[in-house]
DNA sequence: GTGAGTAGTTACCCAAAGGTAAGCGCTTAC
DNA sequence: GTAAGCGCTTACCTTTGGGTAACTACTCAC
């Protein structure tokens, strides 16, 4: 009997691609604040300090960068509203919608696990 | 008319809750293997080299630390096999299993993601 | 003109993440 | 006995993430 080697079944090739996609997903949700703040700007468009302020520990200069990198990726938009002064809003884009699935079953376990985490520490004392 | 500040709309309430809830969940999912991690490994048990293999690209240090980092979290346990010599498989608690949603949607939307990449990089030239 | 707010930018700094390369203690295969 | 595989650990280094604080340029309210 011949052991084969480097030839998956084709089950594993399944497994291997799911793999391949959720490494593409963290790829560019990666980092601390990405998620929350896709998530802040779908749930509705702010401007610059009411995100600050929602997202509390976030430091002005994090923020314009995520911002950035964010309007990059084709997730939000930088509105510029000519009010006097201008009003500059933030808003949410098509394709940020597209993770609206990821972001409530995301929202759904963090829940869970909070509810989690607190009854162990009980345990403890 | 006064204009209220610092109360939110009961519907606002909701929105922050699901803020908080998706901090909470990359608060113990960030990084840039973690969830692949998971997946690797609710997919089926795995040694070291194994997963090393399966990640191309996971440096041997960071995949100890991640998976020691994992097994205090609950979320992997890593078993020794007294064969000689002995074999250590690492494989997905329950608790990893409760991320079935999360990873499945969050592998639909990478698979959807490279397909948009891939095509607005074909859109370029 | 002074203070406050809006939307950032800049310089400086620290810490964590993560990669490379070498090595260790063990065992099996040749 | 020598090489190779397993499951790491260690030392070293670079990159990045991210915080603080000061500052800019503008406008409005007092």
């Amino acid at each position: 009997m011949k052991v084969i080697k480097n030839e998956p079944l084709p089950n594993k090739v399944e497994c291997a691609n799911s793999l391949k996609n959720v490494l593409d997903a963290l790829y560019v949700l990666n980092g601390k604040w990405k998620l929350a703040l896709i998530l802040s700007l779908v749930q509705s468009s702010k401007r610059f300090n009411e995100i600050q302020h929602e997202l509390s520990g976030i430091s002005a200069k994090v923020l314009a960068k995520e911002l950035k990198d964010l309007e990059l990726n084709d997730f939000i938009s930088r509105k510029v509203y000519l009010t006097t002064p201008v009003s500059i809003i933030y808003e949410a884009t098509g394709y940020s919608r597209t993770l609206k699935n990821v972001l409530s079953e995301l929202s759904a376990w963090g829940e869970m696990h909070r509810v989690k985490v607190k009854q162990s520490m009980r345990k403890q004392f």
